[in-house]
DNA sequence: AGCACGCCGACT
DNA sequence: GTCGGCGTGCTC
C-alpha cells in the first residue's frame, strides 16, 4: 500500500509541469518535508505541498495512471517540515508574482540543499548537528545601555503598546537603529523561542548592522543567536544560516531581501530598514518586493511589522496616513537628529544647511562652481572631509569626434560606450563591451576625439587639479611645514570591483586620511562618517523631468541620505552643508529639501499621483518582451493584448482594467536584444489579479503561435518600480 | 529549467 | 571521419 503525495520542484511557470507533481511513497509524507525525486533523467529536491486532490478540479495528476507514476527517491527526515505558514507565504508570492510554486519555493530555499547530492548533504548536516549545542549566553559581558531620546522611547512605547504595521519616520541620525534593537529585544525576551528578522537593502549593510546585533544580542541568547543571509555569502554558509533559523536556533536573522523567504518556525518581528529603497523588489525570476511580503507574512504569521526610512516610499507613507483617512499602518516620528556627544541623548543636532548653488549664473561648462571649490578648500584647509557625488562612473559618458560627429554609440545596444581614462577603454555599462580607446575617429581618422561630459574618474582629476595648491593640516607623524597635499579618494563600482577594496576605502576615509571623497551614490548609503562637513551634488538636474514618474521620490531620497553623511558628530553638525549644483534651484523639490521637509515634499508627490492616477492610487504590472527585433517584441505583446478580449469571461476580468500599447523600452537595446514593454493597469488591485492570472494562459499561448515566433523570452513584472 | 535527441559545419 | 552548434520536446 503506497500513499500518493504532491510535491513541487524547480519548474518554469508554464509547460505541463508547473503545477505540483504527484508521486508514490510508501511512508505518509507531510506536508512541508524536503524529498528528492525523480523526474525525467534527473533527481530533484523538492517539497511536499498541500493535498488537494479532494478537489477534483485542482487534481495535478490528471490523465497519468496510477501505476505510471513514481516514487520518492527519498526524503531528509534530518531537517523539519516547512511549516504551513512557510508555504503558505510562498503560495501566496507564487500567485501574486505569478511565478510557478516551484520556482518561488525552490528559490527560497538554500542552494546547498538542491545542488549537494544525499551525502554530500548528510556529511553537512551532521557537521552541523554536532556543533549545533546551544551556545550559552555569556552573561560576563554587559552593555551599557545608552540612554534614549524622548522621541525614541515614545516610539518604542507605541511599538509595544500596538500591533502594527509601524511605518518608523526617523531622520537621519535620529537614531533608528537603536530603535530596532529595543524593539527586538522586547519581542524576543518576552517569548524564549521568539524570533525576528531585520533587512536591509544591500550586502554592503550588512556587516555593520551584524556587528551591533552580535554585540547586544549574543551575550542575552548566545553565540548562535544571530545570523545572517545574503547572496555574497558561501553555500555553506548559507545553509549553515537557514538551518539555524528553521531550527529555531537563531533568534534573529539579518540579511538582504532574500532574507524575507528565510524558514523561521517562531516568527515574532519583521523590521525593514530603509524600507523605500528600489533593492528590496527583485528585478529577476519572480519579482517580488520584499517589504510587501513582509507586510503580508507578518500578517499571516502574527508578527509584527516595522519599517523604517527616513524618506519612506511614496506607497509606505500613503498607507501610514492617519486613521481617519483610512491609513493602516501606524506612524511612528522620530524628526530630531541625536546631537549626542559622549553617548548623551539628546535631541537636537543640526541637519545641514542646504545650498542651492544657480548653475544659469555660472560661466558655461564649469563643472565646480567658484562658491562649492571655496567651500571645499576651506575644509581641507581646517582638516574635515568633504563628499563630493555624481552618478555617472568611468571619465566621460561619450567620446566624440569633434569633425564629424562620431560618437561612442556601442555597436550592441542603444547605449554609448563610457570612456574610461584609467585603462583606456570604452565600456558598455549595459552589455559589458568593451574595447581600446581609439587614437583617432573610427569614422574618419580625425586624431581630435574628445570625452564630451564627466563622470567620477574626471571628476576625481579635476577636483586634484583645482586643489594641488591646498595644503590640508599637518598630521603628527609627517611633519611639513606647509602642511600635506590634498588627498583625494574616489568610490564607485570600478574603484570597488575587487573583494574588500570598499572596506579598506571606507577605512581610509574614516582614519581622517581622505580629505575629499568623489563617489556615485553607492557613498549615500548608510555608511556613518563621522567627520565629514559638506556633502554636494554636482550634477543632480537629471531626474527632475524624467519620464519615470518614481525619479523625484528617488532623488529626493538620495539627496536626504547624502545630506545625512555630513555632520554626524554632535559637535560639527552645527557647520555641515549640502550643497546642490542646479540649473532650476527654484525647483520644489529642491525647496522641500532645503527645509528638510520629506512630508512637504510626499504631500506634493502624492497630489501628482492621486490626479494622474498613478500608483498609490493605481495597481500595475508590466510585461517585458525580448526579441531580436522590436517589430517581434512589439507583435507579440500586442497579439497578446488583443487575444485579452477573447478570453472567457472576457467582459468581467477586463473590467477596470487598461491595457496600454506595447512600446520600445527605454533602453530599447541591450547585447543585441531588442526590447518592448507594455503596461496593464487597475485602480483595484484584485481586479488586476484576477485579469493577470487569467492572461497568463493567453500570453503561453500567444507564444506558440506564428506571432510569438522569434521571442527570446518574455516576463511580468507586478508592480514594477521603473516603467 | 534541464537534459535528451537530432540534424548540419570545422577540426584531429 | 568525430566534436559540437542550438532547435524541438518531455519530464509526475
Amino acid at each position: 500500500m503506497s500513499h500518493l503525495i504532491q510535491v513541487v520542484v524547480h519548474t518554469p511557470a508554464h509547460s505541463q509541469v508547473a503545477r505540483t507533481l504527484t508521486y508514490r511513497s510508501e511512508l505518509p509524507l507531510t506536508a512541508g518535508t524536503l524529498v528528492r525525486v525523480p523526474l525525467g533523467t534527473r533527481e530533484l529536491l523538492g517539497v511536499v505541498w498541500d493535498d488537494h486532490t479532494d478537489r477534483a478540479s485542482r487534481n495535478s495528476d490528471q490523465g497519468i495512471p496510477a501505476e505510471k507514476l513514481r516514487s520518492v527517491a527519498g526524503s531528509l527526515s534530518d531537517i523539519a517540515p516547512l511549516t504551513i505558514a512557510w508555504r503558505q507565504l510562498i503560495t501566496f508570492a507564487a500567485s501574486y508574482y505569478q511565478r510557478s510554486l516551484g520556482e518561488v519555493a525552490l528559490a527560497a530555499l538554500p542552494p546547498s540543499l538542491r545542488d549537494l547530492n544525499a551525502q554530500q548533504l548528510a556529511r553537512r548536516l551532521r557537521r552541523h548537528a554536532k556543533a549545533a549545542d546551544p551556545g550559552l549566553p555569556n552573561d560576563s559581558c554587559t552593555f551599557n545601555q545608552l540612554s534614549l531620546t524622548s522621541e525614541q522611547t515614545l516610539a518604542i512605547e507605541r511599538f509595544q503598546r500596538e500591533d502594527g504595521p509601524f511605518l518608523l519616520f526617523g531622520s537621519t541620525g535620529s537614531g533608528k537603529t537603536e530603535v530596532y534593537l529595543r524593539c527586538v529585544q522586547s519581542v524576543l525576551s518576552s517569548n524564549a523561542t521568539a524570533q525576528a528578522i531585520v533587512m536591509v537593502p544591500e550586502i554592503n549593510l550588512t556587516p555593520q548592522l551584524e556587528a551591533r546585533f552580535i554585540a547586544r544580542f549574543q551575550p542575552l541568547f548566545g553565540d548562535k543567536s544571530v545570523v545572517s543571509l545574503h547572496s555574497g555569502m558561501t553555500p555553506a554558509q548559507r545553509l549553515k544560516s537557514w538551518l539555524g533559523a528553521h531550527s529555531g536556533a537563531a533568534r534573529i536573522v539579518l540579511g538582504t531581501r532574500m532574507t524575507i523567504f528565510a524558514s523561521l518556525p517562531d516568527l515574532k518581528l519583521i523590521i525593514v530598514d530603509e524600507e523605500h529603497d528600489p533593492s528590496y523588489k527583485s528585478q529577476e525570476g519572480a519579482r517580488y518586493s520584499a517589504r510587501d511580503l513582509a507586510v503580508y507574512r507578518g500578517r499571516l504569521e502574527g508578527a509584527k511589522v516595522m519599517l523604517g526610512s527616513a524618506t519612506p516610499s511614496m506607497e509606505s507613507w500613503h498607507h501610514s496616513r492617519p486613521l481617519d483617512e483610512g491609513g493602516r499602518y501606524v506612524r511612528l516620528l522620530m524628526p530630531s537628529r541625536i546631537g549626542a556627544t559622549g553617548g548623551l541623548a539628546i535631541t537636537g543636532g543640526a541637519l545641514p544647511l542646504v545650498r542651492r548653488v544657480d548653475m544659469n549664473r555660472q560661466l558655461k561648462g564649469c563643472v565646480i562652481s567658484p562658491p562649492l571649490l571655496d567651500a571645499i578648500t576651506q575644509r581641507v584647509a581646517r582638516g574635515e572631509q568633504s563628499l563630493v557625488f555624481l552618478n555617472r562612473r568611468g571619465y566621460a559618458p561619450v567620446l566624440h569626434c569633434t569633425d564629424c560627429d562620431w560618437k561612442s554609440q556601442c555597436p550592441h545596444c542603444s547605449a554609448y560606450q563610457v570612456f574610461h581614462k584609467i585603462d583606456r577603454t570604452l565600456r558598455c555599462h549595459h552589455c559589458g563591451y568593451t574595447e581600446r580607446v581609439p587614437r583617432a575617429c573610427p569614422a574618419c581618422g580625425n586624431p581630435d576625439i574628445a570625452p564630451m561630459g564627466r563622470g567620477t574618474e574626471r571628476l576625481e582629476e579635476h577636483l586634484a587639479d583645482l586643489l594641488a595648491s591646498v595644503r590640508r593640516p599637518n598630521s603628527v607623524s609627517a611633519l611639513q611645514p606647509e602642511g600635506e597635499p590634498t588627498c583625494i579618494a574616489r568610490i564607485d563600482a570600478d574603484s570597488t570591483k575587487l573583494k574588500g577594496e570598499l572596506q579598506a576605502r571606507l577605512a581610509q576615509v574614516h582614519s581622517g586620511e581622505v580629505d575629499v571623497l568623489v563617489g556615485t551614490q553607492m557613498i549615500a548609503k548608510g555608511h556613518d562618517f563621522r567627520r565629514i562637513t559638506l556633502v554636494a551634488a554636482i550634477n543632480p538636474d537629471g531626474a527632475l523631468f524624467s519620464s519615470d514618474f518614481r525619479a523625484p521620490e528617488r532623488l529626493f531620497g538620495l539627496l536626504m541620505q547624502a545630506a545625512g553623511r555630513a555632520g554626524r558628530d554632535g559637535d560639527i553638525s552645527s557647520h555641515s552643508e549640502m550643497w546642490l549644483q542646479t540649473f532650476h534651484p527654484k525647483h520644489p523639490l529642491f525647496a522641500a529639501l532645503k527645509r528638510h521637509d520629506y512630508p512637504g515634499f510626499a504631500a506634493e508627490q502624492l497630489i501628482e499621483r492621486k490626479q494622474a492616477g498613478m500608483p498609490p492610487f493605481s495597481f500595475q504590472a508590466l510585461v517585458r518582451a525580448e526579441a531580436r527585433t522590436q517589430a517581434v517584441a512589439q507583435g507579440f505583446l500586442t497579439a497578446a493584448s488583443a487575444a485579452a478580449t477573447e478570453m472567457r469571461d472576457a467582459a468581467h476580468l477586463t473590467q477596470n482594467i487598461t491595457l496600454y500599447p506595447a512600446v520600445p523600452m527605454s533602453m530599447q537595446r541591450v547585447a543585441n536584444v531588442e526590447r518592448a514593454q507594455m503596461l496593464i493597469e487597475s485602480p483595484s488591485r484584485t481586479a488586476l489579479q484576477h485579469f493577470l492570472t487569467a492572461w497568463q494562459t493567453v500570453l503561453h499561448s500567444t507564444r506558440q503561435q506564428p506571432v510569438g515566433q522569434g521571442l527570446i523570452r518574455w516576463a511580468m513584472d507586478v508592480d514594477p518600480l521603473a516603467i
